[in-house]
DNA sequence: TTATTTGCAAACCGTTTGCAGAGAA
DNA sequence: TTCTCTGCAAACGGTTTGCAAATAA
């Protein structure tokens, strides 16, 4: 791995994931860094995205409607339960993961919930047969 | 909404789907297709896919690593939980949701679970405020 | 016969890449 | 000074669209 540059683009990019706390799409935090830097290119930010990626300091997701999103690595493992809204197509970190209490939860606190989906990945039968290839 | 034409590709679209009877992606049921007609064009796929989403023949998830699956609509509800195999990509449906009894049948079966996520969808507390939009 | 569907090619759009100039070290 | 990063523009790949010929009804 090559030596990184602290640029104002790289160093911004990754404040306003840390300050927002959220997984956000390109586009919510292009938004926000072309008020600061109005001549970036979307280009700086897929690069600066995937830089962070590659220093395992942010995660990538693809969620609700097909939009990748980002959101800043969480201390210990990572989180992947989210809580999408329909409306603003926002994606907010679920506090933790069971799931019938959480919802009783969420519900409580104002969010109107539509519909849940459980993803689980691993090796399925068959290609566990094939090969022991790990990773 | 226009009369609808059965053709040879949207039927075979559509056994294929049923047959399959798990979310498959456009290459895989293009694949499929083209044994059958040669000459079949992708956008025939998509079009014919659009048409059955429109008669609410399948669903549409958006999973993994971001690709775009489509599967023959269950019963009585949306299904909406799947397992991912990391190795080939194939999407399966899980039999249930709850969801630590369910991994726990799922390695059982021989399944090697590597991660789950959890997705809940509905309207957040600033957008339940701002309007009653239902939809 | 006639309106929808098909295959083909081009358009579209989010993402990636090549390159010369700007900027960090 | 040197080598990475930026902005710009073009390329890329999955999906969509326009159109004339094919086909279901």
């Amino acid at each position: 791995m090559e030596s990184q540059r602290n640029t104002k683009q790289k160093q911004l990019i990754l404040s306003i994931l840390k300050e927002s706390n959220r997984p956000m799409s390109i586009n919510e935090i292009y938004a926000l860094v072309v008020l600061q830097v109005p001549k970036i290119a979307k280009s700086t930010i897929y690069r600066n995205i995937d830089s962070l990626l590659n220093q395992n300091l942010i995660d990538k997701y693809h969620l609700n409607d097909n939009e990748v999103f980002y959101r800043i690595k969480a201390d210990s493992h990572e989180h992947k339960h989210f809580i999408i809204c329909d409306d603003c197509k926002k994606v907010f970190d679920l506090p933790s993961c069971p799931i019938h209490a959480l919802e009783n939860a969420m519900e409580e606190e104002g969010f109107i919930i539509k519909e849940h989906l459980i993803q689980i990945s691993g090796i399925c039968k068959t290609c566990a047969k094939g090969h022991t290839k790990g990773q």
